[in-house]
DNA sequence: CCCGATCCTTGATCTGGATCAACGTCCGGG
DNA sequence: CCCGGACGTTGATCCAGATCAAGGATCGGG
């Protein structure tokens, strides 16, 4: 593991606080390891075996029911999966894959609760991280089952250039079907929810989005704090 | 506050394992009042005051946005809620109401937060309660989008019936109205998914439900533990 | 005992989004 | 340089579920 990628991790809110020694162990026990895109991770109904970290690339959780398949969330660097099942020595409710080329850190099982057991800045992290994580699920009940398709991509557009720093232009963090998937929409539905933003000032060529006209943008998807904003 | 009540209370996973002088602490800094029927709790937006826990009645979370109301989830007698809003002290996403009436306990924020630093067994059974919520939401988030209204119903059938002692008869414990809203539909498809399973066996009488033909209903539900036990 | 309100059901219609199909574009490999 | 496949767009059609409308059933209150 590099210094820098230690770094990162050990920056992370459910790390930060941890006794030096405690989190030596953690990472003694743990295995890094790059993947190359589109490889499956875990499978839901296992065993859960692994606490994951993404310090690079990006990971799909995803569900599957009766032959359907859904996307419930994209994990990005920094973000943490399966740390409930780790927890509760339960079984995964999701699976997971890499969407792209990823660097994964895994941390066994038994040593993330060994740690829970004896570490309590480390049981209160894990409080803080679980709790964002609940949130994060119901602000993503309400977009779903509040907004339309077309005001769901509105206010995740605008979501994206709030988090580029506002200045209208980015580029899309996954490909169109990938997003699509994540918007709960199919990729058709995408390609048209895209043409009816155009004349809200949206313009999209290919992964590069140009919003000229904000506020009318807002106006149709009416963002709200308690459904869009990561951090409330 | 009665002495049958302080003991479930106490029996919670929440509060099992916590430390007696500092429960008692809890408990006395709580109150426990009764609400009639549809008094609104909380307001989503609003500073989490205090923890909230339901032993008698039903509460109903949900949420708003631009006109529209969905509703959440229905907290039964043992369950708690807003727990991640006051161990974050952050604002609330859901607002809640009495269903009936109920008898609700109430603990100021200040107070939980107080046990959470101090007491290292209440923090790890926080986790618990917190992944068993997380876990719970991310059920829910399958349960919708991977499943249509007359499968949601029939998976829901099944699970009152297993709850019930599986005999094949028993109540709902709502109203039709409010269970339409927690599976997610109109009041008027409920009656017509109901109309809909009445070959396969069920047979609702106001809110009484008889299931003839178990095997036929799963038959079409495809219940599956990693969205419909609760236990997992 | 009747009235009005609430809840539920049923029917008719509408619509957002899914599905099916076809086509253009881009890109990597032979 | 060309071919084949992945990806995205657009059009046509279909369907689950929402909405609108109306009619019973039940029940508490005057």
């Amino acid at each position: 593991m590099r210094a820098d990628e230690l770094a990162n991790v050990r920056g992370l809110q459910l790390f930060r606080d941890m006794d030096d020694a405690r989190f030596a162990d953690l990472m003694r026990a743990a295995y890094l390891q790059t993947f190359p895109p589109h490889v499956q991770l875990i499978q839901e109904g296992d065993r859960a075996d692994f606490l994951f970290i993404v310090t690079e690339g990006c990971v799909e959780l995803f569900a599957a029911w009766n032959g359907h398949e859904i996307t419930m969330m994209m994990v990005e660097p920094g973000g943490t999966f399966i740390l409930a099942a780790v927890l509760k020595d339960a079984v995964h409710l999701m699976s997971a894959r890499t969407a792209v080329k990823s660097r994964i850190l895994m941390i066994p099982a038994e040593a993330v609760r060994g740690a829970f057991e004896r570490d309590d800045a480390f049981s209160r992290s894990i409080v803080l991280e679980l709790a964002d994580c609940y949130r994060g699920m119901v602000k993503a009940q309400k977009d779903l089952k509040l907004r339309s398709g077309v005001e769901r991509l509105a206010a995740r557009l605008l979501r994206y250039d709030r988090e580029h720093g506002g200045t209208g232009t980015f580029s899309l963090p996954h490909d169109k079907r990938t997003l699509a998937a994540l918007l709960g929409m199919t990729p058709e539905n995408l390609s048209r929810a895209f043409a009816t933003l155009r004349p809200y000032g949206v313009e999209a060529d290919g992964p590069n989005v140009v919003l000229s006209s904000v506020a009318d943008l807002q106006r149709l998807a009416k963002p709200n704090p308690l459904i869009d904003d990561k951090a409330v």
